[in-house]
RNA sequence: GGGCCUGUAGCUCAACGGUUAGAGCAGAGCGCUCAUAACGCUUUGGUUGGGGGUUCAAAUCCCUCCGGGCCUACCA
């Protein structure tokens, strides 16, 4: 039995997330955990919160909360959200836990031992008014180049060139509003990728079967301009991982925490041990120490383009700077960004589906089938409200609901709920055996290399083989010559719903516990053998024929939603 | 500015130097009547963004131009 470890890219504490961030990560994270399950393998999946970092002390300043309580309150809301959405982590940990701080600080204190970490003295902006240091995005003036009013510290929106902070022309804060802004020097550690690049470079160099996407990204960061540079990995703020060196005291850190792009990769490991201390198993290390049971372990992990530098360099530092024999990833599977109807998705401007809006108006598995089938994996994919209602209705309601609803609506009325008796298999069903085993096999190949698209679209034509079927048979037609052969056809149709229940699992896990439920089965074991599996529910095996398994979306609902999320939220 | 990705049928996408560039949706025709006005079969539709080159052979490799997108290290 295989052993995967799996991780989604870690959304961030400030707010629900989008359709987009959705898709990117978590999603199709998911998808694979539940299908390396659904083989019979033990996955561990993992997902947190990522807390720490500026943008969550502003929201919580926003919203009139302690910073600590804020994001505790954001944890339940996503975690709420993330379960409307069936995605199955083993656990949903928080980057701002107990566990996270002391692993977070035995980490930097390796890496102190190892002579990767250095000191760096500089100088940033400063906000009296604030009384915190600010990023140089949290600064904005008028742009020395262009002249545009509104330009930010990190760069100009205008005209697009890159600025420094000092370079603004009457800076101000945009927290405030407040110009009392002044350089003071502050010291941070570094931690020295440079140092690594040679031992990064050949790891990515070996991974050839790895999406162009991932690979293409780090090589340019480690051979952009004078290579990979070293990063800084502490922050002047609050609200943090106090900067320790292991269980020491820092000298001349005091105050100061980690940045959380080094805290936040690392809450994966963290969030194995916060899986064993909430008490849902008793060995994390089997899953993170290759010393202690790893070895066997496949790591794969999920995440949009805009992370990948962090997955393939910066944590890769972290473990193997750290000397210790952690677990290092065997998979990087990362997408591009989902557009929302010709346009970007926008956290800030309100605009497109947010995650909680999209399980107001559909349940999970139209909104899991949708994205998934579309997942924007060669290129960013585009979200159109008319894109979306004709690939449900048609996939979801046409092929495959219906195919379900005719077959038991037509047993119910011959034979009644109950797996008919009678009649032998032939030719036309030796050949959906065929079919189905082939098309099956391609299922497999495409969910283990993580093709999401090509997975939907071959599952699909699983369903559509039982639509073929029947309109071959005809065993309305049948029943009135020979009811006994009738029946033999009625039965291997009731059998390929539980075999697509199993099938579609991964895809559309509601709907696969409404089809074994109709079917009075909890035997979701997988298709290796379709003859056998086609023998599942055998003769007087009892059914209920299941209410309508996905509605249709309507061109008034459609046209409704399309002016609803057209503009802001709220 | 630099780098990377991308452009294939009306739409969403396959095809990774090798038959006549394929699917789904949409359109057209036929069939079926079990079913959620559902299903099945057949079929229309492409100068593979433009141009040039390499090759026995190019959607695929090279050059160039045009369009779309992303990244560029202090948002996370």
């Amino acid at each position: 039995m295989a052993r995967h470890l799996i991780t989604s890219a870690i959304p961030y504490i400030n707010g629900i997330k989008h359709l987009g961030n959705l898709v990117g990560s978590q999603l199709p994270a998911d998808l694979f955990a539940r299908y390396q399950r659904a083989r019979g393998n033990e996955v561990m999946f993992l997902c947190s919160t990522d807390e720490h970092g500026t943008p969550a002390e502003i929201a919580a300043a926003k919203a009139g909360k302690p910073v600590a309580e804020y994001c505790a309150e954001m944890h339940a809301v996503q975690a709420e959200i993330a379960d409307g959405f069936r995605l199955s982590f083993d656990h949903f940990g928080r980057s701002s836990s107990p566990e996270n701080h002391a692993l977070t600080q035995h980490f930097a204190g390796r890496l102190a031992d190892q002579g990767l970490i250095r000191e760096v003295s500089e100088t940033q902006m400063y906000s009296n008014a604030d009384g915190r240091f600010l990023p140089d995005r949290y600064i904005e003036g008028t742009c020395p180049n262009c002249g545009f009013d509104s330009a930010r510290g990190d760069q100009c929106d205008n005209c697009t060139k890159q600025l420094d902070p000092v370079d603004l022309i009457n800076p101000y804060s945009t927290i405030s509003g407040s110009s009392d802004l002044e350089m003071r020097e502050t010291k941070h550690l570094y931690l020295c990728q440079s140092q690594m690049k040679d031992q990064l470079e050949a790891w990515i160099d070996s991974k050839t079967d790895w999406p162009i996407l991932t690979t293409s990204i780090a090589k340019k960061w480690l051979n952009d301009g004078d290579g990979l540079q070293d990063r800084g990995i502490t922050r002047d703020l609050n609200w943090g991982i106090p900067v320790k060196k292991g269980d020491a005291d820092w000298p001349g850190m005091e105050g100061k925490v980690f940045y959380v792009w080094f805290d936040a990769p690392i809450e994966y490991i963290a969030c194995a041990q916060e899986w064993v201390n909430a008490g849902k198993g008793d060995n994390w290390e089997r899953w993170w120490r290759t010393d202690k049971g790893a070895d066997d372990v496949t790591y794969t992990q999920f995440m949009g383009k805009d992370n990948v530098p962090f997955h393939t360099l910066s944590f890769p530092s972290t473990i193997l700077g750290s000397g210790e024999p952690w677990k290092l990833v065997d998979y990087i599977k990362s997408f591009n960004y989902l557009n929302y109807d010709g346009g970007q998705f926008s956290t800030s401007r309100g605009r497109g589906v947010f995650m909680d809006q999209a399980l107001e108006i559909l349940p999970a598995d139209y909104w899991r089938w949708w994205l998934l089938s579309h997942a924007p994996e060669s290129s960013d994919a585009e979200f159109t409200w008319e894109n979306f209602q004709a690939s449900v209705n048609k996939d979801l309601a046409d092929v495959l609901g219906n195919f379900v609803s005719r077959i038991t609506k037509f047993c119910r009325s011959k034979f009644g709920e109950v797996v008919p008796e009678g009649g032998t298999w032939g030719n036309a069903e030796q050949a959906v055996i065929d079919e189905m085993t082939t098309r099956i096999r391609a299922y497999e190949t495409h969910m283990q290399a993580i093709e999401v698209r090509k997975a939907a679209s071959e599952l699909r034509a699983i369903w559509v083989i039982g639509n073929e079927y029947l309109q071959s048979a005809a065993p309305w037609s049948t029943f009135k010559e020979n009811p006994e052969q009738a029946a033999a056809q009625v039965r291997l149709a009731l059998n390929l719903i539980r075999i697509y229940a199993v099938l579609s699992g991964p895809f559309i896990p509601d709907a696969k516990a409404t089809l074994l439920a109709a079917m009075h089965c909890d035997d979701d074991s997988w298709p290796d053998d379709v003859t056998a599996a086609l023998n599942m529910l055998p003769v007087g095996h009892t059914f209920s024929v299941p209410d309508v398994l996905f509605r249709k979306i309507t061109d008034d609902e459609r046209e409704e939603w399309q002016t609803r999320f057209a503009g802001t939220r709220d």
